[in-house]
DNA sequence: CGGTATCCCAACGGATACTG
DNA sequence: CAGTATCCGTTGGGATACCG
């Protein structure tokens, strides 16, 4: 059998798988969120604290988006004063080795890290 | 000696280096485009065939933009018709890596890749 | 062929005030 | 504490016409 070569062709930018990923991890702050749960689960506030320059809105915004995608779980105790706890899904997990080859390129080429240690 | 744990914040978001790697290679047709680029060097044109929606304007500025950035060199050939060839420098190629990580990640988390290979 | 120029719209991000 | 509501500026993407 001969096998055709066919052209793949992106008639919108979604037949594109990585467009696909960068829609769900992308945006100015997604990244750092994700990041800091890769570390463990953290609190609404916790977030403002180590973001202090993302606007109360814009990180409301982004746990939702980020929760309607599958990434993150939100939970709620209900307790007063309220408190919420945000964590990685499986889903959210498997975003690790994702995030570390981003980073690894960022560091060898955009921040100059010098290759000293080789 | 103690190693005290420092918090790293983020001030902004371009303290993130996931941040500075989506700034370079996010947005709606730079991935596609980085994409075909990894195949091989490709005209304008082409890829106006290949991506038939991506306006004019947008595919230009995307192309200035990572041209800019160090990730792909633009070489006109002084000929009637003109003809101009787009290819991945070193940097580019160096993203590889990077693409296919994000390329995976789709097709296993959004686009339903069914594991029966498994 | 390989682009610019112009105009337009929607989405994203941001500042501030307020609420359960 | 953990958000929502409102308003606003900037950017990204898009359609069309034109140029060297």
């Amino acid at each position: 059998m001969e096998t055709k070569k066919i052209e793949k062709k992106f008639h919108s930018a979604e037949d594109c798988p990585i467009t696909a990923t960068i829609d769900v991890i992308g945006g100015k702050w997604k990244p750092p969120i994700i990041w800091l749960l890769l570390k463990g689960p953290i609190r609404f506030g916790e977030f403002n604290r180590i973001m202090p320059n993302i606007a109360l809105k814009v990180l409301s915004r982004c746990l939702k988006e980020l929760e309607a995608d599958g990434i993150i779980i939100r939970k709620a105790y209900p307790e007063i004063p309220p408190r919420v706890e945000y964590s990685l899904s499986e889903k959210g997990e498997s975003l690790r080795e994702v995030m570390f080859s981003l980073s690894d390129w960022s560091r060898k080429n955009i921040m100059n890290e010098s290759e000293s240690a080789l």
